[in-house]
DNA sequence: AGATCGAAGTTGTATGGCCAACACCTAGTT
DNA sequence: AACTAGGTGTTGGCCATACAACTTCGATCT
């Protein structure tokens, strides 16, 4: 029964995709004790070890509690998605069942301003491609993303016809992969641009996204920002006293000068 | 009373503890490299499954890369914050030094509305404490907090003064702890109980955080809508390949009548 | 009835080992 | 000069073991 020797995924991986399947499909149901390491290794023949990479999977995405002397218990039923999904705006959309567009609106290289020299780690004389994309689900537009490329993957990106659905897509067969992002989330007004491409009113309030990613040595690939007309979208995060990924920050208010 | 009577640190966290404040007093920079796992097992004489453990906490953190064949690097400087003031109104507030405080506005036993049933998971005939809290900083109101909480846990909170600063912090010292938190992110619009007390318009937008949190158990403690004043708060999320705390969820439009 | 103790079951911490997969650099080849 | 092959260093995956710390529950004792 093998035939298969193609980009294995590791064993602790596949374990962890079964059950995350048997969770999802209510087979414990919330509150519901899954069986212990030991009987899991059995089941799958395999080291205690790698059943505890495997359930470590489902705790970091917070499926599953952990805790010394009694067996996990199930904390969500709710599939989660991939981080693959969280990171292109076209895959999350086909997997709501919705049709994803993309039109780019303003394309230009630049030198980059603080902010950028800061997230991309580049330097003073360096170069970015920034692009302005409307986003649109279905027809209706849902977002207006903003984003500042390096020079190297710019000069890839600059290629894209103009209506490139997913570029996260396009980049990975070029060889470029995404492996960490920071998001911070806070609220905007629209400014004039963002008024007439998402056909809301100057000043409405928008959800706003700031996102860096990296690539998986650690080197900036794209700074963006997105703004998401209000009600189409929520962010839902999981953190734990395993796992700590997501803060608050504080913003300084800005002083009005008095004079 | 003999010597060390407390509960120990395991070794792995006291070693991460250690290489977090290196790489956040910017002793590798971002892009460094951090010294190979061999020399870390060396320099803290443990095996290297310790160090392992260690790096695993930094890497879920977002602090650095993990990758085959090379040293990991630094992916960010900045000091992460604790688990505990990311649940904690309070402690978030102090250690950005601003002073908190909370002010009862309403409190009542209420039986469970459906959306409280699913996300406490308790029975229909159950009931459920509800307390608004007024949160401040520094003397400005900076959030309405909308809290219900299940039969055991309101016999506590219900016994608490009014300014309570930190319910958090009390109920620790009552044996309640939280160990996973599940947050929703979008915006929403204020009330007029929003507006009054927040000082704005009704209306006008705030930053909505819906939060439902648990015990080591997995047992729910409380579900919470907190609204913010925006300008004040952003949230920051990491996410990566190795750990997908974060989702986007999709929220059916709502439906203008046209007539 | 209620409290105490202890055994069984379970997860956490730590060690040690082995090989595979991969990145990076160097030396040699073309 | 450009490309190739190989060697070295490094992390990933998996195994086996041992003991510690904790939860739970039943039995025993008061």
């Amino acid at each position: 029964m093998r035939g298969d020797p193609v980009t294995r995924e590791p064993r602790y991986r596949q374990i962890a995709e079964e059950l995350r399947h048997a969770i999802t499909e209510h087979a414990y149901g919330p509150g519901g004790k899954l069986p212990s390491e030991g009987a899991l290794a059995e089941r799958y023949e395999v080291s205690r070890g790698t059943i505890r990479q495997a359930l470590m999977l489902l705790r970091h995405d917070g499926l599953v509690t952990s805790r010394r002397g009694t067996r996990r218990v199930v904390l969500d039923d709710a599939p989660v998605q991939e981080f693959a999904q969280m990171q292109s705006f076209a895959r999350w959309a086909r997997s709501i069942g919705e049709t994803p567009e993309g039109r780019v609106i303003r394309q230009g290289w630049h030198s980059a301003d603080p902010d950028e020299r800061r997230q991309l780690r580049i330097d003073a004389d360096a170069r970015v491609l920034r692009v302005v994309r409307l986003r649109l689900l279905s027809g209706r537009p849902a977002m207006l993303e903003r984003t500042a490329y390096p020079e190297a993957l710019g000069a890839i990106v600059e290629t894209l016809p103009a209506d490139t659905v997913s570029v996260t897509e396009f980049l990975e067969q070029a060889g470029v992969f995404v492996a960490d992002a920071e998001h911070t989330i806070d609220l905007a007004r629209a400014d004039p641009q963002d008024a007439a491409l998402l056909g809301c009113a100057v000043e409405d309030p928008l959800l706003r996204e700031r996102r860096r990613s990296t690539d998986p040595a650690g080197v900036p690939l794209e700074w963006s920002e997105d703004r998401y007309l209000p009600g189409s979208v929520a962010f839902v995060v999981h953190n734990s006293l395993a796992s700590t990924p997501m803060t608050r920050q504080h913003m300084v208010p800005v002083v009005r000068d008095s004079g």
